[in-house]
DNA sequence: TAATATAAATTTGTATACATTTTTCAAATA
DNA sequence: TATTTGAAAAATGTATACAAATTTATATTA
C-alpha cells in the first residue's frame, strides 16, 4: 500500500465507522491492520486530524470522534452558505452542455434508486457539476470535504424515504430555474434544499439516539 | 523543538514568506534549518499540505504556493459568507460583557495604530469575540485558518491608509448595531465589511503585480 | 475507602539506515 | 539543433531501533 492510498483507505474506513469511536487509535494497531509500518500510518493520521476526521484523545493520541448531532448540523449550516456561493459564482459560466450533463446525472440517480450508495454519489455529482465552473478551487475542495462528512452522518443513504423524493423534486426544480435564467430563485432553492437535508439529518440522529 | 512547535513554526515561516514560493521544498533542507530529522518535518508538511499552506510541486514534492490574487479573493468571498453565519448563530448568546470586551478590543486597536501587526491582531480578536458564542467549533476553526491566510495576503497590515480608518469606523458601527439590537443591519454590515477587505486586497495585489 | 504517589508497561516521537521513486543531466540520435 | 534515451544523482517513502512521554496498574498513606 502506498502513501496516498493509505490516507484514502483510512479515511474511508473512518467514514464507514470501521474503527471504534471515542477511544485512542493506536498507530501500531493500524500499522498491523494495513500491513505497513507506523510511519505511513502517522502521516495519514496527522493529515486526517488536520481535516477533522480524527480528533485529540488525551495528551498525545488521536481517536475517531463520536458522532455528534451538533457537528452534523454545523456542517449543514456551513454548506447552506457555501454552496449558494459556489453556484452564484458559477452562474455566468453555466451553459447547456453542463445543464444537460446535470440532467443526465439526475436520470442516472433515479435509475439507481435501488442502490443507496450509488444514488447518493450521483446526487452529489449533480451538485458538483453545477459548482465546478465557479473557478474557486479552495471552495470546491472544502465543499467536497463537507459532503464526505455529512454523507457519513447520513449513513450513506437518503435516510428518510420521503426525503429522497423531495430531494429529487428539488433537484429538478433547481435545474428548471437555471435553464430559464431564474438565478435568484435557484440560489434560494439551493439554500433551502440544504436546509432540508439538515432537518432530515437531525430527525435521523435524534431518532438514532446518538 | 517538539512536534507541535515545529508545525506552528513552519506555518508561521510560510506565512511570513521566509521560504521561497514556486519551487519544491526539500525535507532535508527544512530538517537542517530547524535542526531536526526529516520525520517531524514530514509530519508538519503533510498537515500543512492538508490545510493548503503547501501545495503539490511535481509528482512527489511540496512547495509554498505562489501568491495568487484569485485565491485571496476566493478566501474573502468564503469569509463573507461564513462570518455572518457565525455572527447570526452567536447573536442569541451575545451579552453586555462580550460587547464590552469587544469595545475594549477596538480601543486597544486604535491605541496600537503605530504597530500594524498588533493592530491587525486586535482587530481579528474583535471579530473572534463576536463569533465565539456561536457554538460551532468547526466553523470557528475554519474562520481562523481563513483569517491567517488572508492576513498573509494583506502583508500583515491594513494595507491602505484609507482602509484602516474605514475598517475602524465599520467596527464601531457594527458594535452599535449589536448594542441596539439591529441584528439584520449588523449582519449586512459585516458582509459588506468583508467585501471591503476583499476590494482593498485586490487593489493591493494588482498594484504589487503579484 | 479514597486519594496519591510510584513504578511498570505501553505508546508516541525521533533518528538513522535503506529502498524506491523522481529528477537531473549528459550523451546519442534523428 | 531539438529530441530522446539512459544512467547518475538526489529526493522521497518506509522500516527498524531507540528515546521520551504518556498511560496504566499497583502499592502506599491519610
Amino acid at each position: 500500500m502506498q502513501k496516498a492510498d493509505l490516507y484514502l483507505q483510512l479515511r474511508d474506513d473512518i467514514r464507514r465507522r470501521r474503527w471504534p469511536a471515542g477511544r485512542a487509535l493506536k498507530q501500531q494497531e493500524l500499522a498491523d491492520y494495513y500491513q505497513t509500518s507506523r510511519i505511513p500510518v502517522r502521516d495519514a493520521m496527522s493529515r486526517l486530524a488536520a481535516e477533522g476526521w480524527l480528533v485529540s484523545a488525551g495528551k498525545a493520541s488521536l481517536m475517531v470522534p463520536p458522532l455528534s448531532a451538533a457537528e452534523a448540523l454545523e456542517l449543514c449550516l456551513i454548506r447552506s452558505q457555501l454552496e449558494p456561493l459556489a453556484l452564484r459564482q458559477a452562474l455566468p459560466q453555466l451553459n447547456q452542455a453542463i445543464l444537460g450533463a446535470a440532467e443526465d446525472c439526475l436520470n442516472a440517480a433515479d435509475a439507481a434508486a435501488h442502490d443507496p450508495l450509488l444514488h447518493g454519489e450521483l446526487n452529489w455529482q449533480f451538485h458538483q457539476l453545477l459548482y465546478q465552473p465557479c473557478g474557486m478551487p479552495t471552495l470546491l475542495q472544502l465543499l467536497q470535504q463537507l459532503h464526505l462528512k455529512v454523507a457519513m452522518y447520513l449513513g450513506f443513504q437518503q435516510v428518510e424515504l420521503g426525503y429522497a423524493d423531495k430531494s429529487a423534486a428539488e433537484h429538478r426544480a433547481l435545474l428548471q430555474h437555471l435553464r430559464q435564467g431564474r438565478h435568484d430563485a435557484a440560489l434560494e432553492l439551493l439554500q433551502q434544499h440544504i436546509g432540508d437535508a439538515a432537518a432530515a439529518l437531525q430527525r435521523h440522529l435524534q431518532h438514532d439516539g446518538s
